[in-house]
DNA sequence: ATGAATTATAGCATTATTGTTATAACTTCA
DNA sequence: TGAAGTTATAACAATAATGCTATAATTCAT
């Protein structure tokens, strides 16, 4: 049972998810982009972290946005949650439309 | 003198910047980033480093591809190079325009 | 070629992230 | 309510990134 797409439909709509999405800080806004993949991944804090070779404290660390992540571990939730790290530093002053 | 305008244009079309713009590993991806960064700023990594508060070395150390900085340094870094950080996992399978 | 400027490497101390275990908090469901 | 499942916190060791100094290697201009 427990199918995570009911986990997934749940977690759009509910607290952690939500409530990350509307604090916009470079910090937090990277804890939710991580809560975001794991949750369209539709995987538990565990899951994940068996998927990376760790621990669901580490996840539960990394989504409470108190650490500032290295790259080999944002590496590591990308290929877990199948999906690509796009890293890159926008210049401030461009004026395009995306 | 020395031109920083002169060297952007400069490392336009030379070897760190043209070199790493081909490799597309991740790792190495991200050390063109910062890079490519540096260069639209038309900062040297000496200036760079003042700006951050930190030295030279790390820099260097940091464009040569053989660490994964931390968020934290890339916040400094868009900061310093006037850019904006943009971290994302985007969708393996998906398949949108851009 | 000489010298100045810029970048690359090395080594070590410091600091922060990560690994790990344990346990609490919270939610959902029977 | 009670149990199972999920997430949050704490504490500490281990690992890796960062800070720093010094110096080599490159590049560029004169």
């Amino acid at each position: 049972m427990t199918k995570i797409n009911e986990l997934h439909s749940k977690w759009m709509n509910d607290a952690a998810y939500s409530s990350a999405y509307e604090a916009l800080e470079e910090e937090f806004s990277l804890a939710n982009a991580v809560i975001a993949a794991r949750s369209r991944a539709g995987l538990t804090q565990e899951a994940l972290a068996d998927r990376m070779q760790t621990k669901q404290s580490v996840i539960a660390r990394l989504e409470s946005g108190h650490v500032m992540p290295t790259t080999k571990t944002l590496e590591k939730i990308a290929k877990a949650t199948g999906s690509r790290l796009k890293i890159s530093f926008e210049p401030d002053t461009a004026d395009r439309a995306l």
